[in-house]
DNA sequence: CCGCATCCGATATGATACTG
DNA sequence: CAGTATCATATCGGATGCGG
């Protein structure tokens, strides 16, 4: 076992490592299939701010179906990531709310974020340069 | 602001600021278009040890067919994040290669991946008592 | 207001075979 | 060995309508 200090945020290459199986990737992998639908990541980020209801989320996200939020919510709720308290007023009043476990993925999130704003540019760039690109070359 | 908690290692927490538009959000999203599919973290991943060929790679992830594996090389060749190396000998011989920017994206995606891991017992627990829950409950 | 079911098109993935 | 094309299928996402 080569990992001496188990610090949570040691900046090992989980990735590369190869001491272990590919049991991170796997964890890496189940992650995306999560966060990486067309929603998800847009629902957490507008939660962030704080408990918002069904309404107010669809109007925030402004592009997300009725049955697109439901599902999104669904499977955050599922996770472990959304609180759901429902109200059983006339008419009904349901209120979503980012769970610490939902809140704890925003770090790594914006991590990644960051990466994405920095590099957007150097992206871009590599898509023109290879669409126009002859095949010969 | 009803944002508590700042993260040391981050200046700010871009996916909750409210200053600026969702850009950032945007990005985050654009970047998740592009790893969060099926195959290319673990493509990412198995090239981040080293130069490999088609053929070595497919037998390492194991799983992957020969045509996603083609298409994926090429959304990353697209994207700057892979090079591709081809010798015209018989047989002929393809090399594929992170580039500096393919090699940068380990990082931030290492980084989500250490949050999988803690936080991967929790969600499972999370998805076992939603699942069991009656409706009533 | 919120949730669910149904229908339907778009897209992602996989199997297979052919080419150089 | 590496790449492409074609076909089949599964899943995703959107529109809509009904029910509580």
């Amino acid at each position: 076992m080569p990992i001496p200090n188990a610090t949570p945020s040691s900046p090992r290459l989980h990735l590369v490592a190869d001491d272990e199986d590919h049991s991170g990737c796997r964890a890496l992998l189940q992650v995306l299939d999560r966060i990486g639908d067309k929603w998800t990541v847009m629902v957490v980020g507008t939660l962030a701010r704080g408990p918002m209801r069904f309404n107010a989320i669809q109007r925030a996200i402004n592009g997300i179906s009725h049955r697109m939020l439901t599902l999104t919510l669904r499977g955050l709720e599922r996770d472990g990531m959304v609180e759901r308290r429902a109200f059983a007023t006339i008419p009904p009043k349901v209120e979503y709310e980012l769970t610490p476990l939902g809140r704890s993925l925003i770090a790594p999130l914006d991590t990644l974020m960051g990466w994405a704003q920095e590099n957007r540019p150097t992206i871009e760039q590599a898509q023109t340069g290879y669409d126009g690109r002859p095949q010969g070359d």
